[in-house]
DNA sequence: AAGTATCTCCCCATTTTTGGGGAGGCGAAA
DNA sequence: TTTCGCCTCCCCAAAAATGGGGAGATACTT
C-alpha cells in the first residue's frame, strides 16, 4: 500500500485547525502528522521532524508565517509549503512565492479544495486560490508570474527589533512623547523610527503603520 | 428519545463552520442546522427558520455579528447566542450582553468549549470563554456582570452614517483635507466629524479610529 | 581595516491632528 | 410648534506628526 501524504498544520486558531483536520480525515491519500499553535513551535517541529506538506497561516502570535519560511530558508530547509490566509493579498503572495511556497489557500475557501491544493502541491504543482489568481491577472497582465528565486523581497525590508517596538506602541494608540518614555529614549529617537517606519512599509501616516501592524499580527 | 439540540452556524470562513460542525458531530445531543457565511444570510434565514442556539461570528462581511443581533433585538427574535471572535476584548463583550447574546467563545478556544458553551447556554446559562472572564474581572474587581436590559449600550452611541464615512477615510489613511475634498465638505467640518469619533467611540488618536473600524468591521 | 547595520540624537520647517468653543439650517419627531 | 439629532461651518491654540537633512557610537561582517 502506498504511503499517505503526510500533512503538518500550523494555525493559531484549533477550531480551524480542527475543521481542516476534519476535512482531510475524508481522503484516504493524506494523513494529518501533526500540528502547531505558533510559529515557533513549527518552528521547534521543523528541527526533529518533517512532512509532505505544510499548511502554514500567516497570522499567528511567535514568529508568522513569513517568519517560519525565511526560517526555513535559513536553515536550507526544503518543505512544500502552502499558505493559509485571510487576505488574498497579491504582494503578500508574491513574497511567499520568493519565501518558496508552493500554493495559496484563502480561508474562505471550502474543504475539498484544500484536498484539491494538497494533492496539486504534492505533484510539485502550484496552487492559488481563485481570488489569488485573479488578483494576479488584474497585475500582470499578460505577464507570468515565475516562482524564480528573487534575491530581493519585493516587500517588507524586514523592520528591525526596535523599528517592531516603537511600531507596537503606534498601533497601541501612543504618540512619540508616550513611546519616547516608555522605552527610554529620547522623541527625537521616536521620530526617526517614525519615518523609517513610514519609508519601509510605504504608507503615509500613522494609521496606515496601525493597519500595517495588524495585518503583519505585529500587535 | 429526547430533541437534540439545533445549533446554526455563521462564520466567513467555511473552514471554520466545517471544523465547528466536525467538533459537533462528536456530540449525541447536539446537531447543527445549517450554516450562513454572512450576516445578510443569518438574517435571511432568521425570517424563516429557528434554532436553539446561534453560533456568530462577529467578523462577516455584509452585516457584521452586531449588527445581526441588533435586528433580532429590533424584530424580537429571541434566539439564544454564543458570539465567536477572535478578539477578547471586554468592550465587545459588553456591548454584546446588552445586545442579547448569552456566550463569548474565543476563536482560540479548542473544540471541547464550543460543546460546554453550547450546552451550558442551552440550559439558560452563559458561557465565557477563560480569557475574557480574566479580562472582565480585571475590570470589575467586586461588581457584578448584569445580562439585564439596559436600555442604552454603554459604548458606541451608535456612529451616524456621516461618521461612519469619515471613519472609513480616516482608516484608509486619508488626513483632513484630503477626505474634505472626498466628500466635498470642507476642512472644519471633517474636523468635526474626527472630534466627535474621538468621544463616541473613547479612543486618543487615529490610530485608535482605525482600530475601531477594523475590530467593528467598519473597512 | 573598511564597510554595513542598528540605535541613538539633533536641527529645521510645514502639515496635520487634537481640543475647546460657538452656530446656522434642516428634517423628523413629540 | 418646539425640540432634537444630524450635517455643516467657523474661530482659536496647542500638540503631534511628517519630511528633509546630518551625525556619533557600537557592533558585527568581510
Amino acid at each position: 500500500m502506498k504511503q499517505k501524504i503526510q500533512v503538518h498544520v500550523a494555525d493559531d486558531h484549533k477550531i480551524l485547525i480542527e475543521g481542516i483536520i476534519a476535512v482531510i480525515d475524508t481522503d484516504k491519500e493524506i494523513e494529518v502528522e501533526g500540528y502547531s499553535l505558533t510559529g515557533k513551535e513549527v518552528i521547534d517541529w521543523a528541527k526533529e521532524k518533517t512532512a509532505d506538506i505544510l499548511i502554514l497561516d500567516i497570522n499567528m502570535p511567535q514568529y508568522d508565517g513569513i517568519e517560519v519560511l525565511k526560517y526555513f530558508k535559513l536553515k536550507k530547509i526544503d518543505m512544500k509549503t502552502i499558505i493559509l490566509s485571510s487576505y488574498d493579498d497579491v504582494k503578500l503572495v508574491q513574497e511567499m512565492i520568493t519565501l518558496g511556497a508552493s500554493g495559496f489557500l484563502s480561508k474562505d475557501s471550502a474543504g475539498e479544495h484544500i484536498i484539491n491544493a494538497i494533492k496539486a502541491v504534492h505533484a510539485d504543482e502550484q496552487y492559488f486560490s481563485d481570488a489569488i489568481k485573479s488578483n494576479l491577472l488584474k497585475l500582470y497582465t499578460g505577464q507570468k508570474v515565475e516562482s524564480g528565486e528573487r534575491p530581493e523581497s519585493t516587500i517588507a525590508n524586514s523592520l528591525t527589533d526596535r523599528e517592531v517596538e516603537v511600531l507596537k506602541l503606534i498601533a497601541q494608540e501612543h504618540s512619540s512623547p508616550e513611546i519616547a518614555d516608555i522605552l527610554n529614549i529620547s522623541q527625537s529617537t521616536v521620530d526617526t523610527y517614525r519615518k523609517s517606519l513610514l519609508k519601509k512599509t510605504n504608507v503615509k501616516n500613522a494609521v496606515g503603520l496601525a493597519m500595517y501592524a495588524v495585518k503583519n499580527k505585529i500587535i
